[in-house]
DNA sequence: TTGCTCCTCACGTCACGTGAGGTGGC
DNA sequence: TTGCTCCTCACGTCACGTGAGGTGGC
């Protein structure tokens, strides 16, 4: 009688090995090489041959992984002996308590698209526009001057909450219609500013006497920042205009 | 008079330009290394200079971004002409389905987590071993035979469901008290099986006999990987009376 | 001989973060 | 002169997926 040879120990190939643990030949080879599951030994063509103590293992890596473990974290407690579920425990509280944290924000997430979603999703200088017309200081069928397009933009991009934010934050001036009435003129002479120091004085306190003293220090439009970029769109005498009336409220500041 | 320069455009380093736009220097230069925000022009000592159309794009990238809208996707709707937010939206409903679908997966996840946090965390060896003294097939004092430990870590990592799968799974028989009570001299009789093939044969019989006919064609637990893999722990006459126990059940089936 | 499995590089993923080593600007 | 900003590589992230090019096993 021939010697039955039983299948010492080692005897899956890694695909094998695979198959069982339902994972992939490159998920092994990935741990063999960042040295979660020791390389075993190799077979006479140099085939990895693996036994029931890799098999084990494995399942509990991918047990673990399943629950979205880091295989860091997985290394430190299946490296540690058996006997300490109290650590495994903690770290599975734990990684629910992200979980839990991670769906929290998802919801907010969620909640911001459909609302944007819903919303009009209307170009800044449309958005403008129908504003300015609302408040009755753009004409029905008036078109907003050239310059004007892209310091909408502008506007929309300095403002964290974009053209709405600045809407509302302005919706103070607007909604205040002899505050628009009398702005209105003083705007149109803003345009055709000419380049003559007294005009641009003038102006400046016209207009500074008008706005109200504004209750936050430091606006979240930054008029200083938008002068710079829309630079080569004023004229030198609006951009000393801007100026001068940025020192004029701040002087009023307590 | 010293004629005044106007800021002309391009006059942001980009270390302001991320200011601005509430991003990081690092996430302005990957936008220019793939192509989702033009290179600027440089000033004389080679930084980049940046004007308020670099601004405007910069921040809706941003805003996107902050929807988790992957970049590829951002370039997609930045660079198609502004008339379609029809697509925008669809996009931004697609995300939030998607988001939907995560949290729906993290929500199980965690009710996962918890629930195995909640449970014993024991052993696959003590789970196993206290099911065997419930069901006296096991002495109350009596420890598992050596050759076992191992096997008990391999039905743990065969089961889809560990050892309690296991257990679930054989419940019908281990329920059955008359049915343990005439197993447990039969599995005596296993581990002490002689080499001898009359020996094999009558135990496989008396075994099969008792075993009701399975439900389910395939098992999950594979015997026949279990005795590949316990191959060095059972005894060659204990092999093949697996191996006939197998067929004899096999021929059961329709 | 053919198709299957295995082997070892090595690049790709996604959106940047983080030095390293050097230079310009105020 | 000093500290700040900018520059360009280039590696690191996390857990693998995906060829590329070649060889062993049945």
């Amino acid at each position: 009688m021939a010697a039955e040879k039983p299948g010492h120990e080692p005897n899956l190939r890694i695909g094998e090995l695979a198959e069982l643990a339902a994972t992939t030949t490159r998920a092994i080879r990935y741990y063999h090489s960042i040295g979660l599951l020791d390389e075993p030994t190799r077979d006479a063509s140099g085939y990895r041959r693996y036994g029931a103590e890799d098999l084990i293992r494995l399942v509990r890596i991918r047990r673990l992984r399943s629950l979205e473990m880091p295989l860091e974290q997985i290394a430190a407690h299946l490296s540690q002996r058996e006997g300490e579920p109290r650590d495994l425990q903690a770290s599975l509280r734990e990684l629910a308590k992200e979980v839990d944290e991670q769906i929290i924000a998802l919801q907010a997430l969620k909640e911001r698209l459909l609302h944007i979603a819903a919303s009009t999703l209307a170009l800044p200088v449309d958005t403008w526009r129908s504003t300015l017309r609302a408040q009755g200081v753009l004409g029905e069928h008036a078109a907003l001057p050239d310059g004007e397009h892209e310091a909408v933009n502008l506007l929309d991009a300095l403002h964290p909450d974009g053209v709405e934010g600045v809407i509302t934050q302005s919706s103070g001036l607007l909604g205040n219609p002899e505050l628009v009435r009398d702005l209105k003129p003083l705007l149109l002479r803003f345009r055709e500013l000419p380049d003559d120091e007294a005009a641009v004085e003038v102006l400046a306190s016209e207009i500074a006497a008008l706005l109200p003293t504004p209750e936050q220090a430091a606006s979240p439009v930054d008029i200083e920042t938008m002068d710079r970029l829309l630079g080569d769109r004023l004229t030198p005498a609006q951009r000393r205009f801007l100026r001068r009336l940025r020192g004029l409220l701040e002087k009023r500041r307590p």
